[in-house]
DNA sequence: TTGACTTATCGTTATGTAACGATATTTTAA
DNA sequence: TTAAAATATCGTTACATAACGATAAGTCAA
């Protein structure tokens, strides 16, 4: 009698899911949320942090932008970029502590 | 003087991480592993629950096993799958957070 | 206005991944 | 031993993504 019902998520909100993790899913936009989380960063400073060309740094940024991700703002010459959303620091928090520095 | 060094993670672990969250990002993985996470399903089971045919849930499932997440074992003529890694938990738990049932 | 600097966009190419049908493998039951 | 069921593998095709060079756009200083 005691049915204990479970339900899954929409399929949806998975395959939104999906999409968020495929965009995370890279070492560089990794790092780049890494450092985002504890100050802003100009496309610059990030490009030159994974050691890539900045254009391509912008292209990672952009796409992050994209999906809600990070915020943007120029200033001058330069464009800061920042964390928006706010469940990043978590999934971050899990990322580290799966494969962060052990022994 | 307190300087305070933040120091990053090192780009092969950032690289692992990727790897694996590219695996998760898959609407249909991560129907999987939210059922997997409830209780031991076979790959007829999950395919069934995920709409689409059984060998194809045989390949998500053997992707998952080959990167660590899931243990299989045969009983008969079916294989069961279950969670091994510990942390899968926690970042499902993150994902539903940010995706789950809202208003 | 010109030129330097920073960031963004475009077009191309190479690589990776998803989905699929066909087929093989493993196991059970007849 | 045969047939059926469940799962796994293979080969192909379509599509997505990454990296790159070239170029454009926005900003500042001379």
């Amino acid at each position: 009698m005691s049915e204990m019902e479970t339900s899954w998520m929409a399929l949806d909100r998975l395959e939104q899911a999906a999409e968020c993790l495929r965009v995370l899913a890279h070492p560089h936009r990794l790092r780049m949320v890494e450092m985002l989380l504890k100050d802003r960063y100009s496309v610059g400073e990030l490009a030159q942090a994974c050691d890539i060309p900045s254009h391509m740094a912008s292209e990672h940024l952009m796409l992050m932008k994209r999906c809600g991700f990070l915020n943007a703002s120029r200033e001058g010459r330069n464009v800061f970029y920042s964390v928006k959303e706010p469940h990043l620091s978590s999934i971050m928090a899990c990322i580290q502590s799966r494969f962060g520095e052990e022994a």
